[in-house]
RNA sequence: GGCCCCUUGGUCAAGCGGUUAAGACGCGACCCUCUCAAGGUCGAAUCAUGGGUUCGAUUCCCGUAGGGGUCACCA
């Protein structure tokens, strides 16, 4: 018993020792830090966790929209933390690249960092570098429970024992006998502070990793593990924090109900309960999102940085995907039955739509780029013309500056461009998915880039007589030349279509297409071949929306000149 | 290797003891059609495996295999 006081004795003397300035305690922090009695009972707070590395995972985007749901769903509260511990690790402008990142996606938090300096909320500093008091008053809390030990162990010293562990084949790790400074007395522990010998500081567990723990993930129900017995390190020796303490301080304080992270901290989550127990805390409510992975020849992995430019969000952006059919994309891997409800609510979208933790699949689940790509190219098909105008000015005015200026030129034309099977019909075009695309599906509008393209790349209509033999250069020269003759663009679409007919006949094109297909070697070719040269000629394309369109947009002069330049050409 | 998670067509998946095993993307065919995109119709294609439990297993239990994750003074 008197040992025992002593020994308690002692571990205020090696707190105060190693933290002689922190005269805060945990109490001080529990009354600054209320519990957020404004928000209802089941508000779910939950928050993102982003390390600035310059690079916002795709996973993250994912997890995301989780925040988002589960916040607005029960009206609780979604912010932003900076996890800004490894300074080795950090790329300035981080921030403002990510806070922007989920913006463009409608994903930006309700608290914390929400833009490059500009942080919102009571719970704040929402920078973990900021934070540095509170963590050593976590600690020094720790240390004086005897539950925290200063380690003075080298890297080396460490290397050698997981090496012996490995050898030997038990567990490795820092912990029970192998915890070298766990096992000194406090005297000496004391005595080397004293001295100013260097150390980290190490966590003391208790736990064994014979024993089992349970928990509960959101998403997964129960999970069974095996105790922690790790004396994780908790504060480095540059003072701040490792993920592991940090995640227990803050999201206490920061009344976090819901952590919402990846599958790869499943493994390490006994560590945080383990810690949180010896801090006294309730740990908050887990939940493990799957990974987003990708094919790898016959096996699949993890999305990697290095490897695979889908794993970071900004691929999306410079790519010009539209944030709406991201969104959905990511809803549909999401929540298992969202599919379904979008099908029966087509007009709404996945902020309708009630998430369910308990329908969240838990296999990772394959990036399927044609399948995103599709519901992309359903949100573009939802938009006016003016709506899509919009849409390439702002893309392509950070990414396509040359576009941008030629759209911008003459907004008029650029708006009944966009709106070309879009504005007024009854079936709307769907071949857009990304505004990256925009410039080469469009450019024939466009006159500078439409010359670049036959001066650079050259006429298509050459390999038109390769491909089908009847379609001799004379062929299409005769065909273009009669069409000029009586080409008016007054025309309504019907008369239009009706002289085409009556030129193609005339040269010996059939004008039936169940009769040619039925003879087609007494034809020199269908009014679909015919339809082709003038399409090439006007466009230089193969394929394109209805040529009588087109043609209505470019104007008489420029029709003619174009069908004049290709036949001086061939 | 230890520990953990996961396993229905090519992909995402519904299913929750008895079903002709939904649907979507992709793929193929046909229709429509001035080309393409779209649209319409149809089609091919799935319960990893071995044991149990049960009258009956895709569904419940155990093992095996496979895939993934994790074992830092990184998060």
């Amino acid at each position: 018993m008197e040992m025992d006081k002593d020994y308690e004795r002692k571990c205020y003397e090696l707190a105060y020792l190693i933290f002689p300035d922190v005269d805060e305690t945990v109490e001080d922090l529990e009354i600054k830090y209320p519990e957020r009695n404004t928000l209802k009972e089941t508000a779910i707070v939950t928050r993102i966790a982003p390390s600035p590395t310059g690079f916002m995972h795709t996973g993250s985007l994912y997890q995301a929209m989780v925040h988002k749901k589960l916040s607005t769903q029960s009206e609780g509260i979604y912010y932003l933390r900076v996890e800004d511990t490894d300074q080795k690790r950090e790329v300035p402008g981080s921030v403002k690249m990510f806070t922007e990142e989920l913006g463009y996606f409608g994903l930006t938090p309700d608290e914390g960092v929400i833009a490059e300096n500009k942080e919102i909320g009571d719970y704040g500093p929402y920078t973990q570098s900021k934070r540095k008091d509170i963590y050593r008053i976590c600690a020094k809390h720790l240390v004086e429970k005897g539950l925290a030990y200063p380690c003075f162990c080298t890297t080396e010293m460490i290397d050698k024992t997981r090496q012996m562990q490995e050898a030997n084949k038990v567990v490795p790790g820092y912990y029970g006998v192998y915890a070298k400074c766990r096992n000194i007395s406090i005297d000496e522990s004391i005595d080397r502070v004293k001295k100013g010998e260097r150390f980290i500081l190490r966590f003391r567990s208790n736990g064994s990793h014979m024993r089992k723990i349970a928990f509960n993930d959101e998403g997964r129900g129960k999970i069974e593990m095996a105790e922690n017995d790790q004396d994780v390190v908790i504060l480095k020796s540059d003072g701040l924090p490792t993920y592991h303490f940090a995640h227990v301080c803050d999201d206490h304080f920061m009344r976090t109900t819901h952590v919402v992270r990846g599958e790869e901290w499943l493994p390490s989550t006994p560590i945080h309960i383990d810690l949180f127990n010896a801090m006294g805390f309730e740990h908050p409510k887990y939940v493990h999102t799957p990974l987003i992975m990708i094919k790898d020849g016959n096996s699949k992995r993890k999305l990697s940085k290095r490897k695979d430019k889908e794993s970071a969000v900004s691929y999306f952006i410079k790519s010009g995907y539209p944030a709406e059919g991201v969104n959905e994309y990511l809803m549909t891997i999401l929540n298992s039955d969202y599919e379904m409800w979008k099908s029966q609510n087509k007009d709404k979208n996945f902020m309708d739509f009630e998430f369910k933790l308990n329908k969240m699949s838990s296999a990772g689940s394959l990036l399927d780029m044609p399948k995103l790509n599709d519901l992309c190219k359903e949100e573009v098909a939802k938009m006016s013309g003016e709506e899509v105008l919009n849409r390439v000015l702002t893309w392509s005015k950070e990414y396509n500056k040359d576009f941008y200026d030629l759209v911008a030129a003459d907004l008029d034309y650029s708006r009944k461009v966009f709106g070309l099977e879009r504005d007024n019909v009854q079936k709307i075009r769907k071949d857009i998915y990304k505004w990256e695309d925009v410039e080469d599906t469009f450019r024939y509008f466009f006159d500078s880039i439409y010359q670049k393209e036959l001066d650079e790349v050259g006429y298509l209509i050459k390999t038109l007589p390769e491909e089908k033999a009847t379609l001799t250069n004379d062929v299409i020269k005769t065909a273009l030349e009669e069409y000029i003759a009586v080409y008016n663009e007054n025309d309504t679409k019907d008369e239009w279509f009706a002289r085409m007919k009556e030129v193609a006949e005339k040269l010996g094109f059939c004008v039936n297409m169940k009769e040619y297909k039925a003879n087609p070697d007494n034809y020199v070719g269908s009014i679909a071949d015919f339809s082709s040269i003038v399409r090439m000629a006007v466009t230089n394309k193969k394929n394109t929306p209805d040529i009588y369109s087109i043609m209505q947009l470019l104007g008489k002069d420029t029709t003619i000149s174009r069908m004049k330049d290709t036949i001086s050409k061939i």
